[in-house]
DNA sequence: CCGTATCCCTGACGATACTG
DNA sequence: CAGTATCGTCAGGGATACGG
């Protein structure tokens, strides 16, 4: 999981809440991310298997979107339960730090949509005038 | 201002509201972007020129602090009040509609951080368990 | 079915230099 | 001061193949 290591940051003296090197960026970035966002939708609405998401979500590649779970996982913010049958089978859910987080993503990208005309308005104009 | 095109998706049959051509992706990746959500929490504290931003975010280069005002000036979420003076005077600010969005952004940042000891607490746990 | 491993390419980003 | 232009890098993410 990279995500992020930054290694090489030039030590700056003031305390930087908001520099590059702030580690709930990580956190945001989860959960912000393409289809982080997408996923906690989904998991919003209840339990789903690895390949429901996958269907439901849609455009999504394996990698991706085992990647995004795993890292989802690791934050304490998905719960993964797998059960030992053949086949496999791993249902994904929240967890209630998730549902907290998933809460105000879905809240966000509903006002994303909400006022998507605006935004679109807002481009044309700004277009418009080159 | 590139951030999507797909150009070359895949034509579904269902109307795919949360697949890769969602539109209002757009509007969630421009305000959710590594410096769009520093930018944001800034303005919210009021009008700042761009040496200001600059300074205030820290890490950021030219390029990407222009381009990130840019892709929100244009969705209509920053205004840009230029002064023609010498030397050169830009001020930005927050619209109406900037401000929903950044309190909302906000939220969700003030929620990483003070759900940071959980995640971490959460990742050590997890990663303890290999 | 549920992933992991590998390859590879695009484009996001930083650094630098330049303009009005 | 407030940007634009150009270049180089390298990590994100898709495609594919394979494993338990």
């Amino acid at each position: 999981m990279r995500v992020t290591t930054p290694a090489g940051e030039k030590a700056s003296p003031a305390p930087d809440v908001n520099q590059a090197s702030c580690p709930s960026r990580s956190v945001l970035e989860h959960v912000t991310s393409r289809w982080g966002v997408l996923v906690l939708a989904r998991l919003l609405e209840g339990t789903h298997r690895f390949s429901e998401l996958r269907r439901a979500i849609g455009g999504v590649s394996e990698k991706m979107l085992a990647q995004t779970l795993q890292a989802l996982e690791r934050d304490g913010i998905v719960h993964r339960q797998a059960y030992p049958v053949i086949p496999p089978r791993v249902e994904y859910s929240l967890t209630p730090l998730g549902e907290q987080a998933a809460e105000r993503v879905a809240g966000l990208a509903r006002w994303s949509e909400q006022n998507l005309p605006r935004v679109l308005a807002a481009r044309e104009e700004h277009d418009a005038r080159q």
